[in-house]
Order: C-alpha cells, then sequence, then structure tokens
DNA sequence: CGCACTAGACTTTTT
DNA sequence: GTCTAGTGCG
C-alpha cells in the first residue's frame, strides 16, 4: 500500500496495527482517511481477512461511506464486511444467535422510539398512571444504560418500576427489542454463552472505533469484551466534539480506556487539512475556554483566507436580508449552492431561513427532520412486508389490521389478545379459534400477498401488489387532502425504487425481503441520500458533524437559543461550546456568524442578548463588515414589501415556472396559490418577480 | 367510530 | 406561528 500519502502521525496511526492504539484526531485531520486505510494496510499488506476486520461508527452513512472507500483502496468488494454501526453489528449477531438467550426468535422486531413510545404510553394508561410516558420511556432508557435515575417521589418510583417491569414483560412476550435492547442483548449473550464471545473474540482480530468520544457505558463495555483476547482495538476521537452526553456518551471513556489498556499507543492528529487558518483561529479561540480537556491545538496547512465576519443585527428580517445578500455574492464568486450551509442550534428556529430561501426560490435541502422510514405510510408498507414473510409478527399485525379500515376495531383486537395469550399463539393464528368475518378475511389477503411473493419476478412489484389489493392508495385519497395524499403515494413509491436498488445476496426472494427487512429498521433517511443535488443545506449543528463545506452561516447565536435555555451546569455550558467548535470547525473557506436583537420567535417579536461564546472571541479574529454608511444599501434588496393589498383570494397571477394559478388565501405577502393539477396548490410570496398579476377579482 | 376543536409545546437525539 | 396530541361531540 502506498502510504506516502500521509503525514507522519496518520502513516504512524496506520501502521501501529498490533495492540491497542487511541487516536486524537482534531476536526479536518483526515480521521476517515487514517481509519480506511488502516483497514486497507492491514488486508493488503498483513493479510488479514476481511472477515477478521470489525470497524463501528455511529451512522449508517458514515460505515456505507467507509465500506466505499475501502473497496476503492483494495479494489474488491465490501459489502458483506463487518463495518457498521453499534446496533446493526449487534443486530448481525443476535440474528444468529438470539435464540440461545430463550424466548426470542431469529424473527424478532426491532423497535423504534416511536413504537417503543407507544408501548410505553398503552401500559400507563391501562393502569391509569397519570404521568408523562414520554418522561417514563427516557427514564426506561437511561435505566437500561445505566442505572441511574433522577430523584423519583416516591409514588412515582413506584409506578415506575411497575411500568418498567410491564414494558419488558410486553417486550420480551412479543420478541421485540428496542434499540437499548440491541446492545444489552448481545452482552448478555456474550456474558452468558462464553463459546459465543470466544468465537467473536477470535475472529475479530482487529476492532476500530470512529468517533469514540461518542460511546456510552454500554458500548464501551461490547468493546471491552469483543477486545479483551487480542486487545488490537484502535479508536479515534476528538473530546473536542463529544455533543451527545445527553444521549449517554461518556468523554470519560477516553480516559478510562487510557487507564484499561495500560500500553496503549496514543497518537494526535492537529493538522487541520480543512479550514483556513483565520476559521482555526475562532474554533481554536472558542474550545480553549473549555478546561480538562486533552491538549490539541489545531494547526493549518498555511491555507489563508478571508477573515470570518461577525454581525449582530437589529432584528432577524434584517440578520436573514444580510445572508440572502451574502448568497448572492457567493454564487458570483463562483460558489454553488451545495457549497453553503446554514446551521442553527435548534430545529424550532430553522423555519424562518427555511421561509427564506423559498421566497427567494433558492434550492435548499433540510438536514434530518422526519425520517422517511418514520412516516406513516413507510411504517405500513413495512409492516406489510414483515407480516408476509412472518405471519406471526404480531407487532406488525396490530399496525395494519385496520390500515386501510376493515371495521376491525379495539373490541375484536382485544377478544383477539385474550385467545392469543390463552392459547399461546400470534394473533394471526388466533384467528381461527374467533372466527370473525372481517378478521377471516384479512387473514385471506395476508395469505394472498405471500402466495404472490413467492410468484414474484420482481421484488420491489410486492409493493404495487399490497397496496393494489389492500386498496392501500385509495383509503389515502380518502382520508387526506389531495396535496397530503400525492405525497404519501410519492413517498411509497419512492420506498418501492429504494426495494429496487438494495444489494441482495440470495436469490430466494424470501431470504432477501428478510434481510432488508432486517436492515430496514436501523435505517435512516439520510444514510442512502442519492443524488447530490445542489442545494443550499439547512441543519443543526449534531447533524453536521462529520460533514465539510465551503461556506458555513452560523445564525441565531443568542442566549437561550445558542446556549439552550435549558442549559445550567458548567458541564452544560462546555458542552454547548463544543457544539459551537463542531460548527465552525465545518467551514472550508468563509465563516459567517450571526445574531439579531430581536428576533420572531413562538409568534411574536422577542428580545434577544448576544450569546456569551461571541463574548469569548477576540474581536481581532473576525470582520463586522457592515459599516452604517452602506447599511441601507446592503439590507434592502428586499421585494418591496407589504404593499399586500395587491393581492386578494380569488386573483388570478402568472406564475414562470407554474403558469396560472387563482390565489386561495393571502396573509400579508405570503398565499395559498392554487396551480395546475401537477403542481399543485403552493405558499408562495406573492412579490417574488417570478410572479405576474393577471386578473383581480372583481 | 371518526372528525373538529383546543391546549400546550417549542434543545440537541447518530441507533 | 404552527404542529401535535388529546378530548369530546355528532
Amino acid at each position: 500500500m502506498d502510504l506516502s500519502s500521509l503525514n507522519d502521525n496518520q502513516r504512524l496511526a496506520v501502521t501501529t496495527t498490533e495492540g491497542p492504539v487511541m487516536v486524537m484526531a482534531g476536526a479536518g485531520s483526515g480521521k476517515t482517511r487514517v481509519l480506511t486505510m488502516r483497514i486497507a494496510h492491514l488486508i493488503k499488506d498483513h493479510q488479514v481477512k476481511k472477515d477478521n476486520i470489525l470497524a463501528v461508527t455511529f451512522t449508517n452513512k458514515a460505515a456505507n461511506e467507509m465500506k466505499e472507500r475501502i473497496a476503492k483502496l483494495i479494489d474488491d468488494e465490501t459489502d458483506r464486511m463487518w463495518v457498521s454501526t453499534f446496533h446493526s453489528f449487534c443486530s448481525r449477531i443476535l440474528r444468529g444467535e438470539i435464540t440461545r438467550l430463550g424466548g426470542y426468535t431469529r424473527f424478532f422486531t426491532i423497535l423504534d422510539d416511536e413504537d417503543s413510545n407507544k408501548i410505553v404510553k398503552d401500559i400507563m394508561k391501562e393502569r391509569n398512571i397519570d404521568e408523562n410516558p414520554k418522561k417514563f420511556r427516557d427514564w426506561i432508557s437511561r435505566k437500561k444504560n445505566y442505572g441511574n435515575l433522577p430523584k423519583l417521589g416516591p409514588l412515582t418510583l413506584e409506578y415506575f418500576d411497575y411500568v418498567y417491569d410491564e414494558y419488558e414483560k410486553h417486550l420480551k412476550d412479543n420478541n421485540l427489542l428496542d434499540f437499548d435492547d440491541l446492545l444489552l442483548k448481545t452482552i448478555e449473550l456474550f456474558e452468558n454463552h462464553p463459546i459465543v464471545l470466544d468465537h467473536y473474540q477470535d475472529k475479530f482480530e482487529y476492532i476500530l472505533v470512529d468517533e469514540f468520544q461518542d460511546t456510552n457505558e454500554v458500548q464501551y463495555k461490547l468493546l471491552k469484551l469483543l477486545s479483551a483476547k487480542n486487545k488490537n482495538i484502535f479508536v479515534v476521537g476528538d473530546d473536542f466534539q463529544s455533543i451527545y452526553s445527553f444521549r449517554g456518551a461518556k468523554i470519560e471513556n477516553i480516559k478510562k480506556f487510557l487507564d484499561e489498556y495500560k500500553n496503549t499507543k496514543l497518537i494526535l492528529l492537529e493538522k487541520n487539512y480543512r479550514s483556513t487558518t483565520e476559521i482555526l483561529e475562532i474554533a481554536n479561540a472558542v474550545i480553549k475556554q473549555n478546561p480538562n480537556q486533552i491538549e490539541k491545538n489545531l494547526t493549518s496547512n498555511d491555507k489563508t483566507g478571508k477573515k470570518p465576519i461577525y454581525k449582530c443585527f437589529e432584528n432577524s428580517k434584517v440578520e436573514k436580508g444580510f445572508i440572502i445578500d451574502e448568497i448572492k455574492k457567493l454564487l458570483l464568486d463562483g460558489y454553488k449552492y451545495s457549497d453553503i450551509a446554514i446551521i442553527y442550534r435548534a430545529n424550532y428556529v430553522s423555519r424562518g431561513y427555511e421561509d427564506l430561501l423559498l421566497k427567494y426560490q433558492i434550492p435548499y435541502k433540510i438536514y434530518g427532520n422526519i425520517s422517511f422510514y418514520s412516516r406513516a405510510e413507510i411504517k405500513d408498507m413495512i409492516a406489510y412486508l414483515k407480516l408476509i414473510v412472518n405471519h406471526d409478527d404480531d407487532f406488525a399485525f396490530l399496525r395494519i389490521v385496520n390500515v386501510p379500515r376493515r371495521k376491525i376495531g379495539p373490541t375484536t383486537i382485544s377478544k383477539l389478545t385474550d385467545i392469543k395469550n390463552i392459547q399461546e399463539t400470534s394473533l394471526f393464528e388466533a384467528i381461527d379459534v374467533l372466527d370473525n368475518d372481517n378478521l377471516n378475511k384479512f387473514k385471506k389477503l395476508i395469505l394472498e400477498l405471500s402466495d404472490e411473493l413467492n410468484n414474484l419476478k420482481n421484488l420491489p412489484d410486492i409493493i404495487d401488489i399490497i397496496c393494489e389489493k389492500t386498496g392501500y392508495f385509495d383509503e389515502l385519497k380518502r382520508l387526506n387532502d389531495e396535496e397530503v395524499a400525492i405525497d404519501k403515494i410519492n413517498n411509497v413509491k419512492e420506498f418501492k425504487s429504494y426495494i429496487a436498488r438494495y444489494k441482495y445476496d440470495g436469490d430466494d426472494p424470501l431470504d432477501s425481503l428478510e434481510l432488508l427487512l432486517y436492515d430496514l429498521s436501523l435505517l435512516n433517511e439520510n444514510d442512502d441520500k442519492l443524488e447530490e443535488e445542489d442545494a443550499v443545506t439547512l441543519s443543526t449543528y449534531h447533524q453536521v458533524k462529520g460533514l465539510e463545506f465551503g461556506v458555513v452561516f452560523l445564525v441565531a447565536l443568542e442566549e437561550s437559543i445558542f446556549p439552550s435555555l435549558n442549559v445550567v451546569t458548567d458541564k452544560d455550558i462546555e458542552e454547548e461550546r463544543r457544539v459551537f467548535y463542531v460548527g465552525i470547525t465545518r467551514a472550508k473557506e468563509r465563516l459567517f456568524i450571526t445574531s439579531a436583537k430581536t428576533r420572531f420567535l413562538f409568534g411574536k417579536e422577542t428580545d434577544m442578548i448576544e450569546s456569551r461564546f461571541i463574548k469569548e472571541i477576540d474581536k481581532g479574529f473576525y470582520n463586522t463588515l457592515i459599516k452604517k454608511s452602506d447599511k441601507k444599501k446592503k439590507v434592502l434588496k428586499e421585494p418591496k414589501s407589504k404593499s399586500d393589498s395587491k393581492f386578494s383570494a380569488g386573483d388570478i397571477i402568472q406564475h414562470d415556472k407554474f403558469g396560472f394559478g387563482v390565489v386561495i388565501k393571502t396573509d400579508g405577502e405570503n398565499a395559498k396559490v392554487a396551480f395546475k393539477q401537477e403542481f399543485g396548490i403552493k405558499d408562495l410570496n406573492l412579490n417574488h418577480p417570478a410572479i405576474k398579476v393577471i386578473k383581480k377579482k372583481n
């Protein structure tokens, strides 16, 4: 392997293959390169088998990216390599071994948060426990992961213990695992079945861990178990970028690792290949405020550029005007939309920026937001698929037994559940006993669908067949307004095309589908974002971790937003500061930081105070570009506002792209306009240059 | 059983 | 300002 493109420390990290190694990798210091090169190096230069390497990440996206990069380096397939998230690693192990734990089958279902919330809620409702189910669910997760609960009153505690037990029982009885269980059951498996542990300890000669600073106690324990024999464990992390402590991530694991793996080789990667010196100066100034961190000083590779800009604006409207102006200038400078990111602390401030880009017809994509796979229509499809593959999947059964409506209500279901419990069968089997017309029809339908699956030429076609046979689309159209229904139908179609893209290894359709379904429960929308469309990114800080952009706007740097209102302790503030640091270090060339004295929040104009983090940056490190004299010119290239009487409902307009449309509703300059069917109803700003009035009403 | 209205929230959340 | 979950009525 040619390692000449690496710097000395990077090369050391790649070639120190034996024993425990920790790499503290600053932002933009090439840690993914090191990880992938190291794996390639093991395979090509040390003749390690692909199967004997385990690499764990936190996101599917990171795992997929690593697989792709390794494939290029070794010029070989990596599809079946053990490069995966903690959760899918565990799921893969459990798929083969879970029966050893007793009470589970390999057809276990993985619950997402929504599912598991619902279970908690149902338990509480049944017992009339008048407490917050979300909180209880949260505590269950905390208890599972590290046992420490907040101080609870005696009654609440009693309720909680009850709910916890019932929840666990319900999961076990129904062959369900929540996300936490995937890890915990794997550990249980390893601890109670030394033969299994032994096998995997031998198998995984080399273990690599990405984003080590984000591991929680359970994940640490899992790594410890797996690496106990060979101790060839390589962890990469950056304590500066630890921003998930609220999810249980333990920055202390870094210290623990160094303590427990005595001869750990610690390697620092401090050379930043991403950002200009000017941007790094700000990043370093911010992170310097935090005590107790592993000393690291990011140095740039002598890239210089423009000084970052910070500006506090009169109000959030002016702030937005500035952002638009700058984006326009950046485009003239040759930047693409996709080079630009607008990053905020909380989703609830995203709206304003989204509206802004919409108004000026700037293409954008919002990162995160509701996951594709958690949309009701997709979950319904998955439930159908699951039930087709495994009739005994009660969880899937319950989800779709009455979707579309089949007149199978709670009373019928409760009767069916009773039979199931007494006879110890599945709900599907219990139908034979109850002999209810509607249920019989449903059973017949599912059996028919299973039949279809076996005669299928093309696996994705099963989606069409499901929709057709169940009348799913008709129900959507009946239940929602047209716009929403079309949206949902398109989502189902997109899901079908996802199935078509999925890589199958078997030729048996049932096997392939089964595998796909396992993968699906751990997937999320961002993982397989396909088209690299040219669009501005809108995102929270948390969701751009690991990404980079030519230009970054960090917006709404105001107390109560950033740092967030709920942040109190010094430790919390330190984490907020790291969040800021993560944002700054996303920028390659240009960085803009903005705040406003008043901001439109929760339906009213609210007074804001500049974030304390701004004061921590030496004023010499940034420019405040706008001078009083050219302020006016700067701010108001905005379309002339509030000539709102210009339009009213019933007016006919013409839009450059959508053609003729009728104004349905106006609210100042914003309006709902109905266009031809293929465009539907749009929310538009009527002052936009693309719009002309054709005919006024009256 | 299904819908319409109202109260309440409105930090981040890789799986 | 806007979304959601929950209730209560037809």
